[in-house]
DNA sequence: CCATTAAAATGACCTTTGTAAAAAAGGTTA
DNA sequence: TAACCTTTTTTACAAAGGTCATTTTAATGG
């Protein structure tokens, strides 16, 4: 598996990673493996690491009277953190999660600040994920403000088409901030009403 | 108006900007006043403009359906800005008007990324204002995701508590995601059907 | 201070979505 | 394959909040 492949793909997205940066970024980072249904975070906990995703998926949640709800997913070549904690001095309210088997790679925020520091085309990297990070929550805020149930779904399927294939419908209904069923009846839409007006 | 005196204030919010870099903000700044209803940015346009509330407040808000939806709010020591259009070469699907007669200092994401490249603090500054209002999203994202209408109001009045004295009623429940009608019953709820319970 | 306009409150009604409970469909493992 | 567990679908019902029309209140300009 070829990180510097993922690190100039990752660098196309937001903004290129010298050579010399991407070594030693390297070199403070590990490859992890992580099984289907892994927590890596729990709520209340502090978690200055950001994971990578070369391959799988995770997503992370929080629970809001006991129920369990999704805040957002990543897939490869995305960078998931337990963000508030990450960014902050204050605990998770996130758990963070891996959906399938996943192998990422793992670095801490010392080595982002440290790296920032170093160089500058990384403090601008780092920059640009948390700008575009930023523009994404404004894009969801908005649809989720004022949007009806099947419009969020079909909004969300535009961006990851398949999006079901990968994430389990329950998890996907509470990151829509709808609920299961309402999600299950979008998909599953009844024509009977429709036939029998005379 | 001491701007000296508002740029420390809000360095001491996000991160303190050295005297000399200071200076040079406020020399490719300006001071301009705006009266109530003045709107600077319209949807479709391209605005790299930033607004530092030195006295009164704005709102950025958006038509959806040809319903006006307030976005944000901005008060004194906040900087608007189109956000999208601002940080990304898209058009602005916001509006941005100010709500009372006001005071800002006026400068571009030219200015912001010239003093960025010159002035390590500055650099951080404005990286984490971008963090902080990611995070304020989030937040927002939070309480939108799965709350009532009443929680979602109550949860404004901690952060803003006399936001209603400043802000129109209107622009309050589009920002919450609600109705004009539904806040309006929620601050004037009855107690006729607990009254009359034999 | 009145006239006019804008903002907010109210009431009746209806749509959407949540809740709870049960059934069905899929997966996993012995 | 049978037994078990998890995920999804389905149904009936209730609650929350939207829509529309109307009234009341507040703000503003002559």
């Amino acid at each position: 598996m070829d990180i510097e492949k993922i690190l100039n793909k990752i660098g196309e997205i937001y903004h290129p990673i010298t050579n010399e940066c991407q070594q030693e970024l390297i070199a403070n980072s590990k490859i992890v493996s992580y099984k289907k249904g892994e927590i890596v975070v729990r709520e209340g906990q502090f978690s200055k690491k950001a994971y990578l995703i070369v391959k799988g998926c995770s997503r992370a949640y929080y629970l809001k009277d006991g129920k369990d709800i999704s805040d957002w997913f990543t897939f490869e070549n995305e960078i998931m953190a337990a963000i508030i904690s990450f960014f902050s001095e204050e605990p998770s309210l996130h758990y963070v999660e891996f959906i399938e088997d996943s192998v990422v790679l793992e670095f801490s925020k010392d080595t982002v600040d440290c790296l920032s520091k170093k160089y500058h085309d990384f403090e601008r990297f780092i920059s640009k994920v948390v700008t575009q990070t930023m523009l994404g929550l404004c894009e969801r805020l908005y649809t989720i403000q004022f949007n009806k149930a099947e419009e969020r779904y079909k909004h969300l399927l535009n961006i990851y088409p398949n999006i079901t294939q990968r994430i389990p419908l329950t998890h996907v209904a509470s990151y829509l901030g709808i609920t299961l069923e309402t999600l299950s009846r979008i998909r599953n839409p009844k024509k009977t009403n429709l036939i029998y007006i005379k």
